[in-house]
DNA sequence: ATTAAAGTTGGACAAGCGTACCGCTTTTAT
DNA sequence: ATAAAAGCGGTACGCTTGTCCAACTTTAAT
């Protein structure tokens, strides 16, 4: 038999993947993230991400045993790149004051619509594949967990329920624009959140 | 030639629509409207809402133009049914203390999960496609509207931008509870919905 | 040098999809 | 009665999809 199955990850050792087959692998899972962003669920299929990518047909499904793991790997790469992007832009510019604080949690979220809405597709498809679910729990965990560092940060230290009461807070606000997309609807959220904080930090 | 578009709605007079096929329309979107909460938006197909619904397969393209205009339609009714549910859910039980109006609030959002699932995902949905926009928004207004309702008849009447920071905060709970089933979701929902009522109520 | 694994690829397959056609029956206004 | 509109439905077209296969080349361990 030729070479089937690249790696399960739980095999013998066999021969190490080629620096190459890596790279192409990186590139197809970067060609689905984009996709997913710019078209949604529906718009990751194997041709598609092929071309995107620059690879044969073939070569994806080389790579993936099957569509669902390669979409739910681009959802594993999307939620880690995500978490990434927003500890950074919080950790950056980082206010005393509690509504400079609202306005910057608010702000960040406002950034790259598709991506957003291609993410929360996934998360609401992980109440439905099982095998999405630990992955939808990671990004609520690392949301929970950036804004609990920004409130320590910024001097108002508080426990695990008001932490998941500001992040539940944000994220509702944030879906809402990104689908509803109302105009002054951020500054709204930024006073409600301000609100939240306040009744907190007491 | 023969009887193509039953009703475009903005047509001269014609014939006026036969009882039947009035009913065979109304088969279909509740057909259209189980599959949505059972398998999702891609269920969601004329050959399977056509044999749900105990109809030939012609049958859908005649009263529906398109598919998309068919998922919107039931979209809406999708809509329209669960805010009534849950007005009805809602001002039936009533209690005054903050604490029971918190339970009352996030128990309701806990029933059919499939159900709530298509209508976040059709939400969802609505963010990239405008035809959508406005029945998604008429959900947001709707649910807004319930609450207000709620909290005025509770004796805690307040401004647009509490009501819209109660709703917000419900939605997410519910959203991360249907979508992520963590045990004990529920009663830290309730709790922390109790705080906040209790932040906007001084 | 040999050999087997890994990587690579064009092409094909069956299945499912949305949609349109067109002959047919039923209703209804005249 | 008659004709037009509406309802009806079997069938088929064209397309896209996920997945698979068999042959080929490259890599690396022996």
């Amino acid at each position: 038999m030729s070479g089937r199955v690249p790696r399960g990850d739980g095999g013998k050792p066999g021969r190490k993947p080629q620096e190459r087959a890596l790279r192409r692998k990186e590139a197809l899972l970067d060609a689905a993230v984009a996709l997913l962003g710019e078209g949604g669920f529906t718009a990751v299929t194997h041709r598609a991400v092929a071309e995107r990518a620059g690879v044969p047909l073939a070569a994806t499904t080389y790579y993936f045993s099957s569509r669902d793991e390669l979409v739910a790997q681009a959802f594993a790469v999307l939620v880690e790149r995500d978490l990434r992007l927003m500890r950074d832009s919080l950790t950056r510019a980082c206010g005393d004051s509690l509504d400079e604080l609202a306005r910057t949690l608010v702000r960040t979220y406002a950034s790259d619509r598709g991506r957003q809405l291609g993410l929360w597709e996934l998360y609401l498809q992980a109440g439905r594949e099982p095998a999405l679910q630990h992955i939808a729990r990671a990004w609520t965990d690392g949301w929970d967990d950036i804004v609990r560092t920004l409130l320590d940060r910024s001097g108002h230290p508080c426990g695990r329920s008001e932490v998941r009461f500001v992040a539940t807070l944000v994220s509702g606000f944030w879906l809402e624009h990104i689908v509803e997309a109302r105009p002054g609807a951020l500054e709204q959220a930024a006073d409600m959140v301000t609100r939240a904080l306040r009744a907190i930090s007491t």
